[in-house]
DNA sequence: CTGAAAGCGCTTACAG
DNA sequence: CTGAAAGCGCTTACAG
């Protein structure tokens, strides 16, 4: 069964292509008589416009592209979500494409979706991308990007973040609050910015309130996974048996260790106070229950498809864009693991 | 800056845009110096074919459209890396939707789809779904597409599913196996056809092994949440004190469930066992740890993009298309919670 | 080996 | 109020 098209609506009704067009799309200058016949009949044969054929001619298609790092992560998904429930709000659809942390991967991905044509893109950048001539590429074609989560500095364009450093003060703060005196921490890959800024609040907090920062009460992670946490638990209790306090970059960490803890007759929080990052699901269901920072993704994806969104119109309009940085707010999550 | 067109590079070195188009396509008859020279212009320029006219004349867009009902899910998080990671390999793209479980959303996405001429469809419909209107249109307008997980058995179409039968006596069995008399189950809501087979695998472990089957043991969830897991677990206590198994429709369920046997002193395995369902990545990590039916997530969107690649080329070729419906293999993957 | 021409299905400025 | 015509950027059957 071919689609209907313009054309067979105006030989059934022996009018030009034209007047259905503008029929259906409600101009004022035609019939109503016209337009109902028009609707009428497009309704029976189930007329749907080719979109092709209307992104070719007014040159946006109406879609946009996402370039995430992994999908299966709950504070990514999370995002995702509130892109696309905002992108449908307002008629667009995402494409999604996973770079799996990869620099390549994410700079062929650009490539893909500016052939696409896709009227905007969103990004949250792989941890192994130094360089950015595929971002600025994107802005050449004077087309919008907006970047979240991961960002790069450097490049000019809108942004959606939350303030990591703040947040890392603030989870540390609580440790120093509950009476730790000697906090280690478990740090992100030495790369992207965010886990840079965990530690440099982290640290800060520890400096404000006169404590001695120890470098090598600092742990290194590479993976950010679930037996990293394990493993630098083992050793954190072995090299340094008198730290009462910890930060740890990710949740998922953060249930490593206390897995591991758990294990060794470590009490969580009286032996150890931990506070995490992210508040995955997870961590509110552990035991005991992670004290954590919750990073809101939902929220985060919303702000950063409006934004996408308003670039998108006002260009379209020759209105002056002008890029915004947005932070999010984010919450200290108290629970057992820090609770006397 | 505007994007560069095959007449331009036609003007830039006198030439038809037949020959450029045909250049940058290695059609064979064109001289190797012409398409030297056509490349390297195309390159210089940064030319990327306009896709919208390429979709328009070739009536196919390489794009897919896929509707979950929920991103922010391990399993279906888990379904779309395995699409999108297949599609990428073979020159798609994926447009996301998520339809909240809800049927009418379903419906609009599908339309959506339509109009927006994807050259192919994945779908796990919504619990809400019980008419399959929307889902024949796709087909009558002779488009591909592939149902997975929650499927409509009636809907002729190509299918990725796990026996999700097999798989509960297969849970229940084991929970037999180490020797518990009187098992009880959470199952999921009436509708959807999973919880139904997980329902009816239960009961089958029971008859098979002559126990009987007491409706009274058999508490229906409602939105499978933490909160219910506890819940119930709370009232199976209180009204059978002497269960001593327990197969649940899924882990975030059981998590829910052990958390508060947990609570209220009741030993996990030792004064009851649990199985779960899914496998997710907390399973593993909790105490004790969750014995669970691993649905293989990734797979089944890999292999769901396979089956509707296949049937987008066929169809193209005109070669007939046969449906499939493919079961995966589950597997039991045992752990703390049924081992003494 | 090269190119003129038709056409994919729509939108819209313009004429009547 | 209606419609002929141009054009979006490409592909491809056909002529030379």
């Amino acid at each position: 069964m071919k689609p209907v098209t313009l054309r067979q609506i105006a030989e059934i009704l022996n009018i030009s292509i034209t007047t259905v067009s503008k029929a259906l799309k409600d101009y004022p200058d035609v019939s109503k008589k016209t337009k109902r016949l028009v609707k009428e009949t497009a309704k029976t044969l189930n007329y749907k416009p080719n979109s092709f054929a209307v992104n070719l001619r007014t040159r946006e298609s109406k879609t946009i592209g996402l370039i995430i790092p992994e999908v299966v992560h709950h504070f990514f998904s999370s995002v995702i979500k509130g892109i696309i429930s905002q992108a449908e709000k307002n008629g667009y659809m995402v494409i999604i494409l996973q770079s799996n942390e990869s620099f390549e991967l994410e700079k062929k991905q650009i490539d893909l979706l500016l052939r696409k044509q896709v009227d905007g893109i969103l990004i949250s950048l792989a941890n192994s991308t130094v360089r950015y001539e595929h971002l600025n590429e994107v802005l050449d074609q004077n087309k919008p990007i907006v970047m979240f989560d991961k960002i790069a500095k450097l490049v000019n364009c809108s942004k959606v973040i939350i303030n990591d450093r703040k947040a890392a003060y603030l989870a540390t703060q609580h440790l120093i609050d509950i009476g730790c005196k000697r906090i280690a921490h478990f740090r992100g890959p030495l790369l992207p910015q965010n886990s840079i800024d965990r530690f440099l609040g982290y640290k800060k907090a520890l400096e404000d309130n006169n404590l001695i920062y120890d470098s090598s009460l600092v742990y290194v992670c590479n993976d950010m996974s679930f037996d990293e946490g394990k493993n630098f638990a083992k050793q954190l209790i072995e090299e340094h048996s008198n730290v009462d306090g910890l930060f740890i970059n990710t949740d998922l960490v953060a249930v490593g260790a206390i897995s591991e803890f758990n294990k060794r007759g470590v009490i969580v929080p009286k032996d150890i106070a931990i506070v995490g990052f992210s508040n995955w699901f997870m961590s509110s269901v552990i035991s005991p229950s992670l004290t954590t920072i919750d990073q809101p993704g939902y929220k985060m994806g919303k702000k950063a498809f409006k934004l996408l969104y308003k670039e998108i119109k006002n260009k379209k309009e020759n209105i002056e864009v002008k890029y915004k940085k947005v932070e999010l707010p984010v919450q200290l999550i108290k629970r057992e693991s820090t609770a006397f």
